[in-house]
DNA sequence: ATCTTCGCTTGATCCAGATCAACCGACGGT
DNA sequence: ACCGTCGGTTGATCTGGATCAAGCGAAGAT
């Protein structure tokens, strides 16, 4: 390059203290004596485009990523040689949190669009939460907030029809961008709907069929990635459950 | 009763030093003393009896609970008055750990077979592993294999059809049992076909055909709960995927 | 010992959503 | 500006497993 206009990786790193994110990621309800003690532990990465991968399956674990700005999907391989998507990450949300188990990474992780992530070495993690209680507690919590999450997904995919199933997927996302200051009502998508059915366990023309017929019924518009929801409590009622009155899946004591 | 035959709950109250599961439970890899120091804070609790709550949804979380004889079922409600399974926990196996995040809990666990459960108080918990690394490293890999397993499950609901789920539901019954020193070919079911339905999302009727056909395919004899795996080879098989061509799930980049 | 209930099995039918097929329009490359 | 690729949409058809229906045997209740 011709002129000499490098811009200083400085500005992109935001210590954890001045980041917008410090309420919904690690820090949380962490003394500033204490974030500026994980502040010096967290790595911070150049910029990732999009299909550039966090980690891959099998890696060996090294770090947690946290996502400052864009999204992360991750994946698992499935034996057959297809993927199941499990997730998709958005800004403060923390990844590889599967891998400590087995010290390895038992799924991929690949940036959907630009993105800055966080790098947290998970040894000095571990240090740092065996001396600071609310960090360890903090720890457990997201750990734990993981798991009630994947149960969410096991009721969705094990009880719910693909009108509630994309519903749902809307209204987090939905959610989740308005907890970052972002709009609740319009947002763009940035993974594609190949990812969005495989994450539900639909057809992809499933997805187009349902994203044209929400559309249709007033629920919400759609242009490509760009989504406006325009009733979200009809959305709500959909995923509530009554949907189309499918049998009560009913249990014997 | 006339006869004064009260059968000393000592007998029952096997120390964690003792207990035939540290292997596989909390206390993995802990050095003896720091075995003792969590034997203080475990309690043992009278056995449990079929139908009994561990705990039920929204209660306030105090303990984690695991399973040292018998087994134990967990589900959560699903909005329409149904519920889903979430699983089947058998010695050794933690339970609860959901409920750290929000400090109640969200599902609510059931008593299949009269069972002995030891219950860890959890601030109490918190505090120990604070000063001993590796139960705080324990902790996290016992949260992150939680993850692992719901990540299993997401492919499995996500991903494979009704003879697949079904196969790798027997296979990693097989698998844990073997773990805890029980036959891997022949065992009993505590629970139903209508819970193994449910979490495995299939309804009562699919899972009894399987059962059927399975054994008329000389895969597995069965008589009510009584289960012998004749052919764990090709269960395998079955699981792996190419079960019946079902189109490969493939992803864009 | 008899009744009742309930879990389970088996058969018949139905349907939500997968699969197959065709087309279109946006976008990146040359 | 043109082309080729690819993600997305829409229509037609197929099917795995749900739903509906009926009967059966084991275990608990009276």
């Amino acid at each position: 390059m011709s002129q000499q206009k490098v811009i200083s990786l400085e500005n992109i790193r935001v210590a954890c203290r001045n980041c917008s994110l410090s309420s919904l990621c690690l820090p949380m309800g962490l003394a500033p004596d204490d974030v500026e003690r994980l502040d010096e532990i967290v790595k911070r990465t150049r910029p990732l485009h999009r299909g550039d991968f966090l980690f891959r399956e099998a890696d060996r674990f090294r770090s947690l990523y946290v996502v400052k700005t864009g999204s992360v999907k991750t994946f698992a391989p499935s034996p057959e040689g297809g993927e199941q998507v499990l997730g998709f990450h958005l800004p403060g949300e923390v990844i590889g949190l599967d891998a400590i188990d087995k010290d390895m990474h038992a799924c991929s992780a690949k940036v959907l669009e630009t993105s800055a992530i966080c790098e947290v070495p998970f040894t000095r993690l571990e240090e740092l939460t065996a001396t600071i209680p609310s960090l360890q507690h903090q720890m457990y919590r997201l750990l734990s907030k993981e798991i009630g999450h994947d149960t969410d997904m096991l009721l969705l995919l094990g009880k719910k029809n693909a009108e509630e199933r994309l519903a749902a997927f809307l209204l987090s996302l939905s959610k989740r961008l308005h907890k970052r200051g972002l709009s609740a009502t319009d947002f763009y998508l940035s993974m594609s709907r190949h990812e969005i059915g495989n994450y539900l366990g639909l057809a992809v023309e499933t997805v187009s069929r349902l994203f044209t017929r929400f559309q249709d019924d007033g629920l919400m518009h759609v242009d490509r990635k760009h989504i406006q929801l325009l009733d979200v409590g009809s959305l709500e009622s959909l995923v509530g459950g009554a949907g189309q009155n499918r049998r009560q899946q009913q249990q014997q004591s």
